[in-house]
DNA sequence: GTATATTTGTACGTATGTATA
DNA sequence: TTATACATACGTACAAATATA
C-alpha cells in the first residue's frame, strides 16, 4: 500500500504540505543541522510536483530559519553556533526584528535570521543572546 | 529625459531593484503604515517585470516585516502596535527566532515578525517588548 | 442578495544565468 | 571542461478571498 504523503484533494497548498514533511525529518533531528536536503529537482520527481512548487517550499523553510540555501551548493539544515552573552543594564529594553538588507550585507545573515535591539545596539539573533 | 529606475544591465536583480524601490518609499514615510502599495499587475506594467520578478520583490519586503499581503486585499504598509512591556528577572536570557507555523497561528502573525524567546515564554516581537 | 470585477495565491511550464563541484 | 545546483525571469491558467456595482 502506498502512502499518499501529499494529498493535492486536501485543500492544503501542496508546497505547504511539502514544507510540513520537510520541516518534521529537521525538527526531528532526521537531518540533522549540516545535513543536506535533496536536491530541488528530485524533490520535484519524488513528489510528482513542480519546480516553483518546490522551491515554494524551501522559501518557507528559510523563512523559518531551518535552512540555508546557496547557489552552486547543496540545501543543508542550518548550523547552530554557540551564542555569545551579552549582559544587559537596568533600564534596559528588548526588541526583536527583521534586518534591514544593510545589515544583512553587515553581518552575512541568512534568511530567517532576527536581530536582537538594545538601545542603539543590534545583535544577530542566531549568535548572541542577552541575559540580564 | 525618463530616468530608468530599473537597469536590466546593472547586474542586481529585477526583483532586488523593485523592492528596493518600494522600500525606500516605505522608510522615508511616502508610504506610511496601512498605505496601500499599488497592484501587483499594476506594478508588473509600471516598470516593465515578470509577474513573478513583483511577487519577489514584494516576498523580500514581506520577509523584512515592512509589509503585509492578504488575499483579495490591497497589500499594504504594515501597520505598528504600541509595544506591551514585559519585565524581566535577574538571571533570564533573550533570545529571538522566527515561529513556528504553530505558534503563527497561534498569535496570527503575518511573515516576517519574530518571537522573543524568555525561558519557556514567547513574545511576538511585533507586540511586545522586554525591559529589564 | 447576486453577480461581476479586482486582487493575491497556487501551480504548472520554459529558458537562461551564476556559482560550485 | 563538464556537470550539478540554486537563482532569476519570463509565460500561462486557474483558485480563493474580498470589494464593488
Amino acid at each position: 500500500m502506498v502512502r499518499a504523503v501529499i494529498d493535492p484533494r486536501s485543500g492544503v497548498p501542496l508546497y505547504r504540505q511539502l514544507a510540513a514533511l520537510l520541516r518534521a525529518r529537521i525538527v526531528d533531528g532526521t537531518w540533522a543541522p549540516g545535513h543536506p536536503l535533496p536536491a530541488e529537482p528530485d524533490l520535484a520527481a519524488e513528489y510528482g510536483l513542480g519546480k516553483d512548487t518546490v522551491r515554494d517550499a524551501l522559501s518557507e523553510l528559510r523563512a523559518e530559519g531551518l535552512i540555508e540555501t546557496r547557489r552552486g551548493h547543496r540545501t543543508r539544515v542550518r548550523e547552530q553556533v554557540e551564542p555569545q552573552l551579552v549582559r544587559l543594564r537596568r533600564g534596559e529594553r528588548v526588541a526583536a526584528r527583521m534586518p534591514s538588507p544593510a545589515e544583512r550585507a553587515e553581518y552575512d545573515l541568512p534568511d530567517g535570521v532576527p536581530m536582537l535591539v538594545v538601545g542603539d545596539q543590534v545583535y544577530p539573533a542566531d549568535r548572541y543572546v542577552l541575559v540580564i
